[in-house]
DNA sequence: ACTTTAACCGACCGGCCAGTCTGTAAAAAT
DNA sequence: ATTTTTACAGACTGGCCGGTCGGTTAAAGT
């Protein structure tokens, strides 16, 4: 119990650590020592819980950055309301932290599959799921939002899904350097506008029977 | 004369290759000795032709990315055709050469960027100058656009520039791993719809001086 | 009281890698 | 013909980094 204890905290306190430092500065540019001095801690304790850096990165995917992503980028979009208000919001969020350089889970997600794209096939594994389960869950809940009618029923879940996870992680790369709260704003924009053009679409409608109004 | 010759084309060589490599491997993945090893060539001439490693790749982006930048992002949307055709098209075309993996020096870049971004400063003002290239491009070809009556003039063309620049860079990370021709094929068709949002609105426009006409 | 084990320490090893330095062959200059 | 310069070759250095290994300490078990 309480051994158990002792040890999930100095693993949480590593990996807490680990993901700030792989995040920040890239993770083939760090080394364990670093991590290792952050936390006063010896190369001992690191090999004594892990097996080496990449099952240590592996542990960090599962534990941290898989449950962030469920709190940041998926759960936010569960409900029944207007879907495109819930990934407008959810988006409008998520950027919000970026704005304010705190851990962006979305977004480190986007800079490992770069890092590790081609170079760690057995990292890529772990990312690419978190990949495919955010891709799921956007594109159910566009069809939810098309049996709830909101979203046109012509329109391509798959697409929808697909265009978002783009442009998210990439207005992520753009906001790093230059101008990021203003590169928000008018993503923002931008994305409310490509929204209008899914919603249903009222009296030029080629199938008027697709409508039956904003249930609230 | 004859002396340059040999200078510039050894020089060239090393930087084509050299591209190649950090592209596939990363930057801190490939050290010089790969990059030699594939030429045939050794550590007095690579130190003879450059002074660094970083010294090095900023000659590349600067001789090699630059130039490829301009004649596959920048110089097929010039034209004074239909913008959203023009950018269309070279979205489709540089997506297809990513399709069969070859180099995508769109992609590259926002590779680099996510590379150093927050590592080496030296080398991402290098990279941001590239960006903002692009994007003031991309604005000026879509108030060309709203000027000729291709883009409603009331869209915010810096917006559709950021817009634009993020979606294309994310699909990129997307495409490389999972399905990237249909991928590629579910984001044309969702470009295209959000291109459909961005053009002039004929009868329930508020106001109906903004539309005349497609001119060719 | 003793043994065991969990948790951690830190010196050390081997490999890699950017950059240096000495040398050298051929061409160019004089 | 001699000197100088260009364009390399390749051995070497110093530092870093992942991983190992033989301790050590304190708590838990018996």
């Amino acid at each position: 119990m309480d051994k158990t204890l002792k040890r999930m905290a100095t693993m949480q306190r590593m990996q807490v650590t680990g993901l700030e430092l792989f995040y920040k500065k890239g993770y083939y540019n760090t080394s364990v020592d670093d991590i290792l001095k952050e936390l006063s801690l010896s190369k001992g304790a690191f090999y004594y819980h892990f097996d080496s850096k990449e099952d240590f990165f592996i542990q960090i995917i599962e534990n941290l950055l898989v449950r962030k992503m469920y709190s940041m980028l998926i759960e936010p979009i569960e409900g029944h309301e207007n879907t495109l208000d819930l990934i407008t919001n959810c988006f409008e969020e998520a950027l919000e932290t970026a704005v304010h350089n705190e851990l962006d889970f979305g977004f480190v997600l986007s800079n490992f599959v770069n890092e590790f794209n081609g170079k760690n096939e057995k990292i890529m594994v772990h990312l690419n799921d978190i990949l495919r389960i955010w891709e799921a869950n956007l594109v159910s809940a566009v069809q939810r939002g098309k049996f709830n009618g909101f979203i046109d029923r012509h329109v391509d879940s798959e697409g929808v899904a697909v265009f978002l996870m783009s442009s998210y992680m990439g207005i992520r790369t753009l906001m790093v350097e230059t101008a990021p709260s203003a590169r928000k704003y008018r993503f923002m924009s931008q994305l409310r506008q490509y929204f209008k053009s899914i919603e249903p679409k009222g009296e030029n409608s080629l199938n008027p029977n697709a409508v039956f109004g904003n249930v609230n």
